[in-house]
DNA sequence: ACCTGAACACCGTTCAAGT
DNA sequence: ACCTGAACACCGTTCAAGT
């Protein structure tokens, strides 16, 4: 929380830890030992510094990753934008949902409160696009705000689920007796399901992001014209 | 995960934690002190009961609010779904967001691991509904499934962020200077969002899932026909 | 079969004191 | 101004032993 650029008049200890140690040493613990282990105390210890020590650079855990990730989405994103109002809002979004899967650890802070309201400039920048593609194509700003939200949504719906579904997809080998992915379903009640039955799971590993999100911006274009 | 029902030859010391004591506690420790609350220790002590005990009955802490979610489903799905299959999906999809948005408690076990296989029978009826409601309208099972994780994606998206947004609408009173809601952005590079401006949060705070799911199902049933 | 205390291996955060 | 050890107030889970 405190400026490591040195002012003239500064005066006391000299700092021997830095934002950008911090971030380097994070990412170094993400990349080795895998985003879980990314804790205050361990990070500290990366660092060999005592666990307190952290809380003069970051104000919390939370706003570690947020600058984690802010610091990432300003690698990421780079390169124009097409400029048809329905292709820009289709690749700002496609574009903050790749940087998002790229780092799974990022579904812990996705839905931090006032989470858009600390993002950086590269990250605002996607916002800005779809926002503009939406008005451009000649919605008000309030409903264009709107259809950000909305594929906002969709867009951390999807992360967040498959964060949580990478696993294990060993493990079910095609020796053992196919058992039926739903355990013990009333068939009769549930006759479409049933007859999905243990093709579900191929189905769900299937990446339809991109014909999802193709579909949801041409329902809410199509809302407002 | 050992059964209530006594069988006939059991023997040995009989049981003093009932599967349906644990949830009425667990619910008891919600309502009274918040979701956050409830952990595996407080809902022991709550029980009168030491913390290993609990793992007779459940396997872990998200199987115990995986339990708790499907008792909510079950009491909440009820009354019948309309017959068009655009309505049946909406009424489905709309049936689970409010069930979910009832509880902000589950956004912690709805990316879980595995969670479709271990929903019961009230919560898959919903996943019945927009599957044959898609197939109704002429799409392959396979296309449905499709449809079914997009809406779904969407619905959770909205759950979660909106569940993480809620705390605090206070404290930011008419009288303080309404500063910028975006910390110092470039508004040259971001002109929408500086003319959106403070305006933001209150567009956030509207509830356009309704919208934005016919939307999103229009645009889906569009792409197969 | 069910229950238990105690232990293991951790967390995030605060704070008075040190340099 | 920056860093620290120690403490506070917790976690989920396991396991050998008891009834």
């Amino acid at each position: 929380m405190t400026r490591s650029t040195s002012s003239p008049g500064r005066t006391g200890r000299p700092p021997r830890t830095s934002r950008t140690e911090i971030l380097g040493a994070a990412r170094r613990i993400i990349d080795r030992d895998g985003w879980e282990k990314l804790t205050i105390r361990r990070l500290a210890s990366e660092l060999g510094v005592g666990p307190a020590t952290l809380y003069h650079h970051v104000r919390d855990r939370e706003d570690l990753l947020v600058q984690l990730l802010n610091e990432h989405a300003s690698q990421t994103f780079s390169g124009d934008l097409p400029d048809p109002p329905r292709e820009r809002i289709i690749a700002a979004a496609t574009a903050m949902h790749d940087s998002l899967a790229a780092w799974p650890w990022a579904a812990e802070v996705l839905t931090t409160d006032g989470f858009l309201r600390r993002l950086g400039q590269p990250a605002l920048e996607m916002v800005e696009a779809v926002v503009s593609g939406a008005i451009d194509h000649g919605c008000t700003s309030e409903r264009a705000v709107h259809i950000f939200r909305s594929l906002w949504y969709y867009t951390v719906g999807e992360i967040l689920v498959r964060a949580h579904t990478e696993s294990r997809r060993h493990g079910e080998g095609p020796a053992g007796p196919h058992d039926t992915f739903f355990t013990s379903i009333d068939t009769s009640r549930l006759p479409r399901l049933a007859s999905v039955g243990d093709q579900w799971p191929a189905l769900a590993a299937q990446d339809t992001y991109p014909q999802g999100l193709r579909a949801f911006v041409d329902g809410l274009l199509a809302q407002s014209t």
